[in-house]
DNA sequence: GACAGGAATCGAATCGATTCGATTCCGTTT
DNA sequence: AAACGGAATCGAATCGATTCGATTCCTGTC
């Protein structure tokens, strides 16, 4: 009724005849391992060996022999963790995530790439060992069996982590995340991607405008972005994609929002387009007023009064259809009344109207390249970090300016 | 620029006299040991291996000599291999999937089981490892290394690989998969449900109504259901919900989906609905006509001619939104001309207007049974098979027969 | 003052395979 | 006929830790 540890209690019709009974002193035979199979077959381990591995020459006989002594013990080849010690390797890779996983497998952007990831690796090389880096110690990290690490969009918490994988000779792989020293490093150009996007912005004649950014820092609460949080951020994309905008809206302001989920974005969108009398968090706008005066207020035109934005730029497309959805409760028509771009290319079922205006990102090239770098790794090479551009889809969410 | 090998320049600030360059005959350390530390330390490896383990007893002196030393020498901890192949004990418990990791990732049941699955089992164990059963070989379920395994929704062609792991007793746990002897069972009642919701659309009135089922064996594209499709079926969760809808439409025909997504269930919907004529894949719906004679008519009154459906029951929410999506192409008003009801509650965002009529499943709850039933199996327990139970929720998209 | 009992430490065995150098055995070559 | 070379096989060392059964040493007790 569960797993149970007798073995099977027949022992097949032909075990040969010095096999049958013996040693019946135990019921449970002791799990047969390759000494055993060797011993049986009549040869060395060292020889039995070959016979599994392939590596070495052996004679069609013997190998048979073996394969055959194996069988009748129910020996299935060689136990993965001892060849792990011996070989040094195990297949397995290790991918580090920063959320937790439901978080993370929200995100149409970190689903492609590790669909990228598993792409490259293939099936025979073992599999990808999912790892968090919330834990407090990095335990598990730091204690798991893995050949090679990816990381995943992680903070730089991670410092630690990282010096024990250098130590031990982990190749690592990072995507989207900051530059640390001997981690190869795979990335879009986010500042040059959000740069092009507000151009198309400012081309549509839109000056009052407004941006949902991307989670900053471990908070992960809906807030006005001011000057502190900037100062403070840590993680690399959002403020690639804000440094980005800001090339073109010097002191573009806005909301930082919780999770890259479209909720979130209905949720800063409200408090962005000034609707947000009703629900709660009036608090926050009120931070957000009082934070107007220096950064947040690049939702105003510098020095007037508060209007209502003509464009949002979201940072990811999750956040653009709640924004989206957030103007269209609000009675607001888009792109009539309100442009709205987002950023990943993520084509979203819930739009059905919409054709959303973003950044088109390679995702699952991303994947796939992080995936190829580490097979590169493992086999002993160099390849050159790698770096993605994006390309402007112009759906029909942005439209000039009325 | 990539992975390097040399160890870190220099020494550190108080690396201890005896230390300095010591053994300079090679530029790169040999990597630290646990038994290079003790030796530094001045105690035997065992009393090292306390230090870092906590099981045993040691002078608290003793643990910082050791630690120090283990500082001094860039010494992280135990290898991971070495200490897995000793305690038998890995931490990583092996998630198969049965798809490629995109197609699972897609599926927000699949996530949301996921999901539970980590919750259950924490950061500090270890990590889940995510497999597919899709390679010819099992080459890598065979050889990985993890503790316990989870089959996520897999077809039965892995009886090699489940004997392998009841030899090498490594707990087992099937979610939604056939029954296997020695693997632990997680399922839903699919059959109740699917009758009860069945149930529900037969109650509303409904008597012309058409099933578009989840995918069936490996083929994976869109067929009409016919009865030899039924006889071979290998997949249970399909299998169970349509034998459940049957008890309350017998003979309910329909059409297979090629995967669990919302595009498949828009072709299978305008194919159900007659409106095929446009696209492509006409091949397909002369099938379904052929095969009506017998078990795919039953989207018609027995023994009448042909008649669009008033209902559609989709063994997804996925595929319900995509049958939707068909719907409104087509012109037809839900639920005003067409009743259409899901499962899985899986809260699809592309529903604006509606509100689906689905049997909501426990998905998390499963997982964390799951998390839970492999944390007690390697601690030596022998927990029951779980079952849950799905709950009907009437929503805007199921109505009364006009 | 002898002794029990517990804490701290050590040595050796062990986990299960792979790898490397050495050895045997044969058929060829010169 | 001696020397050579390759295939097949073996033994022993190794991967790096954990574990178990001693062994010391110390403290408190009667």
């Amino acid at each position: 009724m569960s797993a149970n540890n007798q073995p099977h209690p027949d022992d097949g019709p032909d075990s040969g005849p010095s096999a049958a009974p013996s040693g019946a002193s135990s019921v449970e035979h002791p799990r047969a391992t390759l000494a055993t199979v060797a011993k049986r077959a009549g040869v060395s381990a060292s020889t039995a060996s070959i016979a599994f591995s392939g590596v070495g020459s052996i004679s069609e006989a013997t190998r048979e022999r073996i394969l055959r002594a194996a069988d009748e013990l129910r020996y299935f080849g060689p136990d993965p963790r001892a060849r792990s010690l011996r070989q040094g390797r195990s297949g397995i890779v290790g991918v580090v995530l920063e959320d937790r996983v439901i978080h993370s497998f929200r995100d149409p952007m970190t689903i492609a790439v590790l669909d990228g990831i598993s792409q490259e690796l293939g099936n025979e090389n073992g599999g990808m060992l999912l790892l968090t880096s919330t834990g407090v110690g990095e335990s598990s990290i730091q204690s798991a069996v893995f050949d090679a690490a990816v990381f995943l969009g992680c903070s730089p918490r991670l410092t630690r982590s990282i010096e024990v994988m250098r130590q031990r000779n982990i190749p690592m792989v990072a995507i989207e995340a900051q530059h640390f020293d001997g981690v190869l490093s795979v990335a879009l150009d986010n500042r040059e991607a959000a740069t092009r996007l507000a151009q198309h912005v400012y081309d549509l004649g839109h000056r009052d405008v407004a941006v949902v950014t991307l989670p900053m820092d471990a908070v992960r609460e809906l807030r006005a972005l001011t000057d502190e949080i900037v100062a403070h951020a840590t993680t690399a994309v959002s403020m690639e994609r804000l440094g980005g905008a800001r090339e073109v809206y010097p002191g573009l302001g806005g909301y930082v929002a919780a999770n890259s989920a479209s909720d979130d974005g209905f949720a800063a969108g409200l408090l962005v387009l000034g609707g947000a009398g009703d629900g709660g968090g009036s608090g926050d706008v009120r931070a957000a007023g009082a934070a107007g005066a220096d950064v947040a207020g690049g939702s105003t035109r510098a020095g007037d009064e508060w209007r209502r934005p003509t464009a949002i730029i979201a940072q990811s497309d999750l956040l653009a259809v709640g924004v989206i959805r957030a103007a269209e409760s609000l009675g607001l028509k888009v792109p009539g009344d309100l442009t709205v771009v987002g950023f990943d290319g993520a084509r979203i079922e819930g739009l059905s109207d919409h054709d959303l205006t973003t950044m088109v990102q390679p995702a699952t090239e991303k994947g796939r390249a992080a995936g190829r770098a580490v097979t590169e790794l493992l086999s002993g090479g160099h390849p050159p970090d790698a770096h993605f551009t994006c390309a402007l889809h112009v759906g029909t969410t942005s439209a000039p300016l009325a």
